[in-house]
DNA sequence: ATAGGGTTAG
């Protein structure tokens, strides 16, 4: 007969004889420690020792019923997996030395089985056993409840009561927990309802896990402090239970004072628990200082769980070195603490950083968990580090990570940054439980410039078909966003509609959003409206109604609602101020341009790479290029947008060989121009008749960069050609790639030169493309006057009054 | 022998 004891020695101890070492090793699951004489421990590290027995009687029965019961309690302690055939031959040895009647045995065995996930085994041993206690029935529910299967625990608590065997603290307790949910509500209240029946209610265990219940199924506050008030012993889990529901719900008053009455009660001292929910109740850095420094009197410091809280703390509180601190003294780490650190070091714009602990954590051999990933993940999108993407992605493979709704998510946003909206749709699809966020990333992903509202609009579509999903203002600001011109207005308005009837048109995005999509759609006075209808404007706010009057040439009226805006305790932002600025450099009002280019100075924006170039634009559009040129050299780190103002006010000013200057020294700085440097130095060259320049920065934008020119660009090179009086070059160019601008500059060179020929063409063809633009008619009729074709030019002015046009009126500023 | 409280991400 074969017996399990924790080494041979100590089966010795117990006066079992022996047989041949060798013999104990026969079950092969154990190490060389079976003749050691430590004790159980050494067996637990090392495996399960056997002996065999050379004779059956009762008292050595009663005595192998001795020394498993130990035994089996420290495997059931030890954190080491025991696997199915380990348990299946502690099982065989209990049947065999009858101890499978001594119920708290075999109970063990059956918190063995049920532990590691064996539950069909667990199952048959439960059917089999002669006696069953409220302790058995309580491993089977808790077990159950731990691995998720709520149908199964609740099965059996029912069949446990058919039974007439009464639950006691532990099994509420169990039961209690896994209710602690808003979901399961009801069924938390009517085992409240047993709880109260069977006299368990102010137990301190049953007790504590109702006033847990009642904070995390819906926050009911008063039940909770009712529960707590009528516990007969208040011992620190109740008082950490009090603490973290107050902290949860963000009542840092009540949290205050819970503390303060626990600190007064003798003999129970805040843990580490204590001190986490405390952590959370802190809104600044000197505050979780102050809660650091407490915890570390108390000696919760080294918690890992109030480590990370800190990591994070400090982090979200701006304090990175702190949080660096605390990360490099802690010893143990785990995902939470690594999730931590990689997203505290991101939202700090230290993204390079974060990617390079994930790499650290990596090469340590944590295996990331989807916290991790979507973390470092966002880091690399924002950084727009699609490599160091892409390889995360691979880790999400390897970990199986990548159809988690958090991190595929994320990782939708890489790939439609990346342009692969095949990949996008891929990765959604995959995702089985879509939440909100998940559907604004992917309506975010469809929403790029120049598709207008089709694509977020079905998927917005979609998603209230076929899903009950809260809408959130993000998700209607997303597609707001993607309405970019009249075309869109119909869908922006049934949006607006939308936002009208649901809970959620007080938000200020929304409200920002809805001036945003108005402007955009030629709307001036609807978003007007809309911003009147905004409850708390905010900067945003004020930009964007700004923006909308500005876009759409009201350029006065913008710079009044600037006034109402410092009136209204708003100052000027890094978003508003540039459109102040373009604003006055439109209307040529200097003396409002040199003050805010003042305030910018003052307020440390003239940094920021829009303030600077539109002070650089404004000069030059107010004649005064040295002043241009000044702030222009005073840039401490210029980029391609600040290097594109000043070549276009050079541009203005005629002034091509400098213009040609700075590009050259844009490129000699590292840097790449963009389509809008190329429209700047071409219409330098051009105005001042740089043909062979003009010629050389197209060939230049092709070849070198890339860069397919546009129209306007093209209508640079027919402007070049025209002033040279090459217009059948400009005529060709024209045909094949001109737009409605060539067209106008090829007819003026025409006029300009007396081509009739080229110059009636040209013509035609913008009446055709435009047939309400004033211009074309009139500089066909000034072709025809000047080759003395009077009639022609009647008969051209006739038709422009026929459908109601007129020139418009010159203006010019004086000031 | 069975039990109650805490931290991270898009």
């Amino acid at each position: 007969m074969f017996v399990v004891v924790p080494s041979a020695s100590a089966a010795f101890r117990f006066g079992i004889s022996v047989e041949g070492k060798e013999r104990t090793c026969r079950s092969g699951i154990r190490g060389e420690g079976a003749d050691k004489v430590d004790g159980y421990e050494s067996v637990n590290d090392r495996g399960i020792g056997m002996i065999r027995l050379t004779a059956f009687d009762a008292e050595v029965a009663n005595k192998v019923c001795g020394v498993l019961e130990p035994f089996l309690l420290s495997l059931a302690k030890s954190s080491k997996p025991i696997t199915l055939r380990q348990c299946s031959q502690i099982h065989a040895k209990l049947i065999l030395s009858q101890c499978i009647s001594q119920t708290h045995l075999t109970n063990t065995l059956l918190n063995l089985y049920s532990k590691f996930g064996h539950f069909r085994h667990a199952h048959i041993l439960f059917d089999h056993m002669p006696h069953r206690n409220v302790v058995t029935w309580t491993t089977l529910i808790s077990s159950h409840l731990r691995t998720g299967s709520l149908p199964k625990a609740f099965e059996l608590f029912n069949h446990m009561r058919e039974t007439n065997e009464s639950p006691n603290e532990y099994t509420f307790s169990v039961l209690l927990r896994a209710c602690a949910t808003p979901s399961l509500w009801e069924v938390g209240l009517q085992i409240h309802g047993l709880l109260v029946r069977s006299g368990l209610e102010r137990d301190k265990f049953a007790g504590s896990s109702i006033v847990h219940m009642y904070f995390n199924s819906g926050n009911n506050l008063g039940d909770a402090c009712r529960a707590f008030h009528d516990l007969l012993m208040k011992d620190l889990v109740a008082w950490n239970v009090m603490i973290s529901g107050f902290a949860h719900v963000g009542d840092f008053i009540m949290v205050h004072r819970l503390f303060s009455e626990m600190w007064e009660v003798p003999g129970l001292k805040p843990d580490d628990s204590t001190f986490v929910s405390l952590l959370k109740c802190c809104s600044y850095l000197e505050q979780v200082k102050q809660i650091h420094g407490l915890a570390s009197k108390f000696g919760a410091e080294a918690d890992i769980v109030v480590g990370s809280a800190l990591v994070d703390l400090y982090a979200k509180c701006g304090d990175v070195s702190s949080c660096r601190k605390v990360f490099d003294s802690m010893e143990e780490k785990d995902n939470f603490v690594w999730s931590s650190i990689i997203s505290g070091y991101n939202m700090n714009d230290r993204g390079e950083e974060a990617v390079h602990f994930f790499k650290d954590m990596c090469r340590q051999r944590n295996r990331p968990d989807q916290h991790v990933l979507s973390s470092t993940l966002k880091a690399c999108v924002e950084l727009e580090d699609f490599n160091a993407g892409i390889q995360v992605h691979g880790q999400m493979i390897k970990t199986g990570y990548q159809n988690d709704c958090f991190v595929a998510s994320v990782l939708l946003t890489l790939y439609a940054s990346l342009g692969e909206l095949v990949d996008v749709d891929k990765l959604f699809r995959r995702i089985v439980d879509k939440d909100i966020v998940a559907w604004n990333s992917m309506i975010m992903a469809h929403a790029q410039p120049g598709r207008g509202s089709g694509p977020s609009t079905k998927l917005l579509q979609e998603l209230r078909r076929t899903t009950s999903l809260q809408i959130q203002a993000a998700t209607l600001v997303v597609v707001l966003k993607s309405c970019e011109n009249k075309l869109d207005l119909p869908v922006g308005r049934q949006i607006h509609s939308l936002v009208v009837k649901s809970s959620i048109s007080h938000h200020t995005l929304i409200g920002n959003a809805l001036v945003h999509m108005y402007s955009e759609c030629g709307q001036v006075g609807d978003a007007f409206k809309a911003f009147i209808d905004i409850v708390r404007k905010d900067d945003g706010s004020w930009s964007s109604i700004i923006g909308t009057y500005k876009q759409n040439g009201m350029e006065s009226e913008a710079l009044e609602l600037c006034k109402e805006m410092l009136a209204d305790g708003i100052t000027f932002t890094i978003y508003s101020l540039p459109l102040c600025i373009s604003a006055c450099s439109q209307l040529s009002i200097i003396q409002v341009g040199k003050q805010l280019h003042v305030f910018s100075i003052k307020s440390g924006y003239s940094r920021d790479v829009y303030v600077g170039s539109s002070i650089i634009d404004m000069y030059a559009k107010c004649g005064t290029m040295e002043e241009s040129e000044k702030v222009f050299g005073e840039q401490v780190e210029p980029n391609e947008v600040i290097y594109n103002a000043v070549i276009c006010g050079y541009a203005h000013h005629g002034k091509a060989q400098e213009a040609i200057d700075v590009f050259n020294k844009l490129e000699k700085n590292g840097l790449t121009p963009n389509h809008v440097t190329f429209l700047a130095v071409l219409s330098a060259c051009s105005h001042s008749g740089y043909v062979e320049d003009t010629l050389y920065f197209i060939t230049l934008m092709l070849n070198k960069y890339k860069i397919k020119p546009e129209s306007e660009h093209y209508a640079c090179l027919v402007d070049a050609f025209g002033r040279a009086g090459r217009l059948e070059e400009a005529y060709q160019i024209v045909q094949k790639d001109g737009g409605e601008s060539a067209w106008r500059t090829l007819l003026s060179a025409c006029r300009n030169h007396n081509n009739t020929e080229i110059g009636e063409k040209s013509a035609m063809r913008m009446i055709e493309l435009n047939p309400s633009d004033h211009a074309s008619y009139i500089l066909l009729s000034n072709i025809y006057t000047g080759e003395g074709k009077w009639e022609e030019a009647l008969k051209c002015r006739e038709k422009m009054a026929k459908i109601d046009l007129k020139k418009d009126p010159g203006s010019s500023w004086l000031i």
